[in-house]
DNA sequence: CTGAAAGCGCTTACAG
DNA sequence: CTGAAAGCGCTTACAG
């Protein structure tokens, strides 16, 4: 870096035109209205080739109003670290990451609590946020907080899954109630006898593990199949180890409360799972338990992760559209970049995806 | 960002310092020697605070000297698209994104093929390339001459999974042949009768299938094994169809083996797997066949991705440690960044998971 | 199109 | 520590 590199100057002198016209031709799109002829362009561009000549970022970024960059946080509360990316945040990068990438935007990728001030700075000029809700997150209170001070500078940035219940903030959520009456129905068309929810097994669970309980309890009511709450296991369980998170992974969760319900008589007929790594988990200790899927437990999971159509068997499971997530809080932010009033709390439905554990 | 922000001149004047003090309290390691009271710092910190005063990121990168970002590059061939991180790749990006953290860089994901021109504008200090070797590689020539450059200017780059033999580049590499001894060992002692090997079905795979395949020719050499080639599937295949590559995701190469060397008579007592997802493929397909795993067909991976200890049979696998490489990335980098003339191919050795599809 | 200049918001060298 | 200033490498407004 020690090396003195070529500046516009430079360029303009060796082609022997002036540096607006030097910066026009990097710069197409910019403010000044000097026209060209194309010759002119291509003496520029052989003169910068020639040196080697690359614009300054941060000279580029100083005088200019865009840095095409869009922030990617993953708003992890503390006990995971702030670096953890699982299959669905993954998942949504992609879809962002190209949607991007075709409008000519880099994703930054913020580690923790930075992306609290990368607009103030103009680091990026977007932010997109991926919530995670937990019961207890020491966050909380900072979050709203940076939250207020965003919409009040009117900032462009978008939560996927909104993690904080107390501020109107942008947001693309998933419809998770629609999600556990697509299940509800396909349990009252199957007429399984007995239906439990598996969750995460730890005192502080994300919260749409208890959601989805929830709706789904909801969603069979009236219907003939026993949602007795000994089926279950979701957040704290006693009796059962509280097991330390490792990343964003559940599958470990899956795996023993198979094997409690098990080993106390209370397995149901069908498990729903939080996720597709709790079925997974699910999957394999009752294959280990010699359980046939699905004559005898027929497994249900949530979100259709690239490769839950490739287990063993097959995973029925609701199916989240990541990447289109991803692509639409590109769209989002991209527009509210244009419209400063722009507001919007999107939602998402998915859809149920049969295969062969039901 | 129409709104004028505070300036560090504004916040020195109601701190009531110079600015050169304001300066070196946002930039404690920069090279100004000035030195102060901590109540002197205190008091810039508080008017920062009251204005709601941020550095500039431009106006620091113009001056300073280092962006404290590292480049991260996915070098896809085109088939690709320019934007898929799969499964390992998000491994590695784990292990390099927490490493950065803790030493205070970020990391910007540099989509196609832009990679080459960002240390030359300054907007990240250092690069990690993640090599993608496929047999045709329309990059090539082009990649051939970047890495040129970039050995001329003594970048801080390396690339993980060296994919240009034609050069001497810092990189880091998996030891392959040491992973397919360890695989050959476990055959020997476990006494499989023949054995394939399934890569990808496509006629531009990625070369380290080819190799691995090779490789574990040559570790069975001499032994009562029957390696022929009609067991193994890998590369263009006579009458399979060439399966479109998604992403980077070959599950569906592993099912689609697994059918065509049943329907042809010669499925091996055991089937080698170029990565966990053929790996995952074929224990699918071998399941829809009602072959018993390990008893009938023994499989054995290559990865030992997060989930493979939860397929359903728990897969054997030669275990990559993705994070581990993504930190020594991490190191190589910063140590070129303090050593201009460093240079290294760092080998890592694999290891041997031994679970219950052998 | 040119040419000379202002200025973006910092860091740093300098004289005190 | 202060205070005034140069300069990083650009973009842009201005007069021609």
């Amino acid at each position: 870096m020690a090396v003195s590199r070529p500046g516009i100057r430079d360029v303009a002198r060796l082609a022997g035109v002036s540096v607006g016209t030097v910066s026009k031709v990097f710069n197409p799109s910019g403010a000044v209205t000097i026209r060209m002829t194309e010759a002119t362009r291509q003496r520029v561009l052989d003169a910068a080739e020639q040196l080697h000549y690359t614009p300054n970022y941060g000279a580029t970024l100083l005088r200019g109003q865009s840095s095409r960059t869009i922030g990617f946080s993953l708003s992890l509360p503390a006990e995971v670290g702030a670096m953890y990316m699982s299959d669905y945040p993954r998942e949504i990068l992609n879809g962002l990451g190209r949607a991007a990438e075709a409008g000519n935007y880099q994703v930054l990728l913020i580690h923790g609590g930075d992306y609290r001030n990368y607009m103030d700075i103009e680091r990026i000029d977007a932010l997109v946020i991926l919530g995670f809700r937990v019961i207890n997150n020491a966050r909380q209170a900072d979050m709203l907080e940076t939250f207020q001070r965003f919409n009040r500078r009117q900032y462009p940035y978008v939560v996927i899954n909104n993690a904080c219940d107390a501020l109107p903030i942008p947001s693309i959520n998933l419809d998770n109630r629609h999600g556990m009456e697509l299940v509800a129905g396909l349990i009252r068309r199957k007429g399984y006898a007995s239906v439990g929810f598996v969750g995460e097994l730890t005192a502080n669970p994300q919260r749409h593990h208890l959601d989805r309980e929830n709706m789904l309890r909801e969603a069979l009511r009236g219907s003939s199949t026993d949602c007795d709450p000994k089926y279950s296991l979701n957040g704290t369980v006693h009796g059962a180890p509280d097991l330390p998170r490792v990343g964003l992974y559940s599958h470990a969760d899956g795996m023993e409360a198979v094997r409690l319900l098990h080993s106390r008589g209370t397995l149901p007929r069908c498990l729903v799972c939080g996720n597709d790594h709790i079925a997974q988990g699910v999957i394999c200790a009752a294959a280990q338990l010699g359980l046939r899927i699905p004559e005898e437990l027929a497994v249900i999971g949530f979100d259709d992760l690239a490769y839950s159509r490739f287990f063993n068997p097959p995973l029925t499971t609701v199916c989240q559209p990541f990447e289109e997530i991803g692509r639409l809080a590109y769209e989002f932010v991209i527009r509210k970049l244009a419209e400063p009033e722009y507001f919007a709390q999107v939602e998402i439905k998915p859809t149920l995806i049969e295969r062969s554990t039901t």
